[in-house]
DNA sequence: AAAGATTTGTCCGTATGTATG
DNA sequence: ACATACATACGGACAAATCTT
């Protein structure tokens, strides 16, 4: 039974809804014990579709990195799991991450300083209008953007954050430079929507995308908030998983 | 300006990008001082589009309920606001969600029995293929549809699940008539991905919607697995919300 | 109350993109 | 590569409903 009839005039071309299905059941690990994709005749079967159209979804994920297509072989499936990343009162993010794959960083894509807004304010318990640290950071796992973080800390407290951030490679580490040892994640907040553009040039998400957002609050040991966090996780690429 | 120029060739129609843009808009707060869309010319040259295109942008978003034209007035907002679900280890379901609309309920769309998979059998602690009872629920808030949930319990402990549920309404209430007071969110894994048909359906959505997946087990105060469940949340309409 | 401006609704035609066989 | 059918996007013109002056 197909799971939802590829539909036409919703906006979507039949190509790019196929492509879609195709990445999601990789994605879910349905390919896992040859490694490879259906023949095209088959897709279009499935599918319901002429194999034309199957090949240009097939053209189009190749593009991505996620398929290569070798005459006479078949269509191999070049990458396939979904990160799990937990989320806990301890949760550190490149822990969480960081085991799942061979090689895994975090750059920082921009840092700066600015006020906070009314809803970071009241996160972080200081006044609106406060100056924050902003760092915004890009985490990738074997070379794979997975996540897109645009984080605040006070300035008053954490004013070098940036540049700890920079010189350690890490949240983390970048905290116990500057004197803060020890903390934990107090609220995540999570809600799935389309990526905007930003987050798709960033993340190398094709349009129309979803992301997953976590708007997340840690604090000191004395439940003082040092952070504010809005992380985007590639939705294809990524779950959260909670132990309570 | 827009954030982006909109683009051609992506295998998503113009007007399904606008129409996108448009949800994000509105979700996000951005016509909440005058509850309209600004008007159609102005949309149109805002994305650098036909006005005939942002039409059927609107039409689409009408269609789902999001806005309503009105020939000589302009166009209305219906809804903006998600509703936001708290997950703890003391999560109860309609708890959660029921404060915050004027009316909540839980219908049960099907039941019946079956064996358990590997995943959740492996999360109940039982053998594979054993029984469980099989619920599926359907919460609606103000009458539009919130989730959809299908629930595995062990048949051998609680083979009157479903009568159980369909007499009190409500999980927690079919618990404690069957003899299990209290019980704790052991664990959640949260994702996101488009609708299938299925849900499409059910939780009124249009094609090319997201839903929030979560994957939650219960125990009882001896940390005995008692209950899988996969609830399947519009992430138009909900957002969930970890205290930790 | 009347006239004009604004805004959505409908019709025409034409060009390009998408999907099939 | 070709031919065919339908969806998408554009442009213009005008009607219908509503608001403003």
């Amino acid at each position: 039974m197909p799971k939802k009839a590829i539909e036409r005039k919703n906006g979507v071309a039949l190509w790019r809804q196929i492509a879609d299905r195709i990445r999601m059941a990789i994605t879910s690990g349905d390919y896992r014990d040859t490694g490879m994709l259906p023949p095209e005749t088959a897709l279009a079967e499935t599918f319901g579709v002429n194999r034309h159209t199957v090949r240009v979804a097939i053209a189009f994920l190749a593009d991505e990195g996620l398929l290569r297509a070798e005459q006479g072989k078949g269509t191999l499936i070049q990458r396939r799991k979904r990160l799990t990343l937990p989320i806990s009162r301890r949760t550190r993010f490149s822990q969480g991450l960081g085991d799942q794959a061979q090689e895994f960083e975090v750059l920082a894509v921009s840092k700066g300083t600015g006020p906070a807004n009314a809803e970071i304010a009241q996160a972080l318990g200081i006044a609106e209008g406060s100056t924050c640290v902003l760092l915004r950071t890009l985490s990738l796992a074997d070379g794979m953007p997975v996540s897109l973080s645009d984080h605040h800390f006070p300035a008053e407290r954490f004013s070098d954050m940036a540049e700890a951030f920079e010189a350690t490679g890490s949240i983390t580490r970048a905290f116990a430079r500057l004197g803060l040892a020890d903390y934990v994640r107090i609220s995540t907040e999570i809600s799935a929507r389309h990526a905007d553009a930003d987050e798709s040039v960033l993340l190398k998400l094709s349009p129309g995308s979803i992301v997953l957002e976590a708007v997340a609050v840690n604090a000191d040991l004395d439940a003082k908030p040092v952070q504010h966090s809005r992380t985007r996780f590639s939705a294809d690429r990524v779950s959260l998983k909670m132990e309570t």
